[in-house]
DNA sequence: AGAAAATCTTAAGCTGGTTTAAGAAAGAGA
DNA sequence: TCTCTTTCTTAAACCAGCTTAAGATTTTCT
């Protein structure tokens, strides 16, 4: 079992012992996943909190047009999870999908409480993560009200270059709540 | 000094003896606050996360046309905070502001690493806090595509009654993301 | 009560972004 | 290599929601 980036990422948060941390390996479930597999369907309860190790994960729901409609991605070093599954443990609106080969480590919600009373760090470390991650939803609320669909679009294009190399255009139309097609004529104009 | 509120939504997830209660008492900075007083300035860095003991917040940016958009509410028994202002101490771009005569309860950034050190169980509250904060957020990022803003609209105001009658439509109307002349138009519709 | 400020409504014209439809290009499997 | 699938592009018609402007109503303050 080898979850290096995970062991790093948190020690970068709250101290961990060698035993801590060897504890912790119990509670891990690290696996490797196909382009394409699922973590995650709509009606299913989101049993873990993933945690990306290599790859890329995207989530998305099909809305009320029947297409596939992106609303997170994760690359390394970030959780995801459908959160209101996870914590109510209700049926998942979401799907979550590797769009590469990815290697993971879950989080089972049965066991996280466990967990955290055994490594209390666990809780602030999560603490962090998902202030950080309301955060990040709080400034994505006001670029999303503030910015046209153009600006989002350049502003992405600008802070992430890297990461749209790595994905399909369609995928990052969906993502910035806009067409293919418009998307086509956006690139086309510069 | 009296946080009612405050103390039993704690208590509702994690054990606080009154010896806690007395300890947490020195950390809690309590305010009582008038309609349209600020709590949070554009430019300013946010120093405190928010407890609404009793009235209402709304939290806001002025956008690229000069208009205020407002992004949260906070009701009774919520925190408010411009989260990323808070966790790096760094200038907000927000406005938290009191659409009613408020009590508010306030942690201090600067004293809450030593607050948590001393009851480690407000970590798992904040935590938990977090979470359930971010979770909405994703579910509101789901509403905000899917639905049209007639649609999103409706849904608001079944699901907070209550809350609809206790501002001006302008504001639901800057919250939802729609002019107040559209609104004006939705509502004679039915 | 009266004046000023804040809030809400109506209606016409306009636009950013979608829809639809068709084809072109690139990638992946056999 | 060839075929099938996936992804991307072009262009025209269309519409949800905005802008502008003016006035009506409600609330707040003196």
């Amino acid at each position: 079992m080898n979850c290096p980036n995970l062991i790093s990422h948190l020690r970068k948060h709250v101290p961990l012992s060698d035993g801590d941390v060897a504890l912790l390996y119990t509670y891990l479930r690290p696996a490797s996943i196909k382009k394409k597999d699922f973590l995650l369907k709509e009606g299913q309860v989101c049993k873990a909190n993933y945690f990306v190790e290599k790859g890329c994960l995207r989530m998305f729901y099909i809305n009320n047009k029947g297409m596939e409609q992106i609303t997170h991605f994760a690359l390394e070093n970030w959780w995801l999870a459908d959160y209101m599954s996870l914590s109510l443990q209700q049926p998942s609106q979401f799907f979550i999908q590797a769009i590469e080969d990815a290697t993971i480590v879950a989080i089972e919600a049965h066991q996280q409480d466990e967990l955290f009373r055994k490594l209390p760090q666990l809780e602030r470390y999560f603490r962090i993560m998902m202030q950080r991650a309301y955060a990040a939803a709080q400034m994505r609320v006001k670029y999303h009200h503030d910015y046209s669909k153009e600006e989002n679009y350049k502003l992405f294009i600008s802070l992430f270059p890297a990461f749209v190399q790595r994905i399909p255009q369609y995928m990052l139309a969906s993502y910035l709540g806009l067409t293919p097609e418009y998307l086509s004529e956006l690139r086309r104009k510069g």
